[in-house]
DNA sequence: GCGACTAGTAGTACATTGTACGAGTCGATC
DNA sequence: GATCGACTCGTACAATGTACTACTAGTCGC
């Protein structure tokens, strides 16, 4: 935690560094490096290796530059991770609708946009488990948190109704990512659980995994948990 | 994958190595290394150092062996995160309540139950979503698929229902274990929450985090989903 | 022009990790 | 006694995150 950008030692604000220093000594190919193009390239990468892909080293050789000038812009590892995670969570636009129950509907959107962007960066999934709220989450249960509360929720059965939707989306994410997002993975899965079917008889005969309208699936069950919530 | 107990090198069932060999050259102190002895130890030390805890190198220390012995034993570090999870996610009986609506009373012990289970070993929650099903968590989907099937949910609706749930448990687990168990960490988030209040005052206002009553919370979202479920 | 300072880059080095390889030990069977 | 298979383990290596240190190039006050 010794030189960084920002000097003061308690409190790490992360300013981005508005400076314009122009082609370096590295043939001035490469752009300068910065907070935004490492999370970015970062993402890139994890998007095309995963998670166990990411590492300093190739972070750096994609970005042209050295492994240890990452260090300046980014505390460790574990930050770059953060960073990566908030930004593939950003949430772009309600749209709102208009009309009775648009709550519902907007809720719903909401809620499949959420699963759909961390789907489509399947590391995102594994990882948010064990990373702090970044403010792209924040926002995102913000939103959601005003939406209900506009839709008539007491204040009493906010958090019980936020909990009940973030759990649901999360694990529904979490879990769809877990079964892979290449379909030989899942069917290997599908035939391992085949070849038991005889342990696992009821789970066999509602052919768990073989029904794979995961996105159907999602869809009826929120609205089967909004319902609820609604008649609270 | 070269040379494992069993023999077999397409099919690497996992029975058990029952062969009495006493006390080896390790001056009689250590009982022999065993499949069981392995993953126990191994939940030993995830429980007391977490995930990053577990090294190959001080499971074998735990253990009184040599590094590599484990590797007879097992293919790979994964291999043992694997069995570790599967291990602690055993479910002792339902204990089966009597009466009208007593499916719902079922439900709801076997998922607070495997919701506890998992909070007692927090790695686990972390763990979930890269892992493949496990016997076990098969033998819990399979007990819950039965009992909702037996409450009269029909085959169409199985799916939806079961996945439902399940999403709620590993999301409701998996969130709760990501705040930290540790006090400190709660209210350090709590902080940096209170700190953007003006950010997010919906969520400021809900106390999102400093209620933590998160088992009620647990049990009302659960309550709510079943309800909506049943009316189905 | 000149020295001091700041922002930023990067090479080297090291400790820690998972695990491949091959040698060793022991009991049972021929 | 020779052989074999089950099991143990020391050595070695490649990959990783990052501390430390030295370097470069601009900016500012003189």
């Amino acid at each position: 935690m010794a030189g960084k950008h920002s000097s003061a030692p308690d409190k790490p604000v992360r300013d981005k560094p508005v400076r314009g220093r122009a082609k370096s000594v590295r043939s001035g190919q490469e752009p300068p490096l910065s907070l935004e193009r490492i999370v970015a390239t970062a993402v890139e990468l994890l998007d095309a290796q995963g998670l166990e892909g990411l590492t300093m080293r190739r972070l750096a050789d994609r970005l042209g530059s050295g492994v240890m000038s990452l260090y300046w812009h980014v505390d460790n590892k574990e930050d770059v991770l953060d960073l990566a995670l908030d930004s593939v969570l950003e949430y772009r636009g309600p749209s709102r609708t208009a009309g009775p129950q648009a709550w519902h509907e907007d809720v719903v959107h909401m809620l499949e946009d959420w699963r759909a962007g961390m789907l489509r960066h399947p590391w995102s999934a594994l990882l948010l488990p064990r990373r702090t709220l970044g403010p792209n989450i924040l926002g995102r249960l913000e939103l959601l948190s005003r939406t209900l509360s506009g839709a008539g929720v007491a204040d009493a059965d906010l958090n019980v109704a936020l909990w009940s939707l973030w759990n649901y989306v999360i694990g529904a994410t979490v879990t769809r990512a877990g079964f892979g997002v290449s379909d030989d993975e899942r069917t290997a899965a599908q035939q391992r659980l085949a070849d038991q079917s005889e342990r696992y008889p009821t789970i066999a005969r509602s052919r768990l995994l073989l029904d794979n309208d995961w996105d159907g699936a999602f869809r009826q069950g929120l609205d089967t948990l909004l319902d609820g919530l609604a008649t609270r």
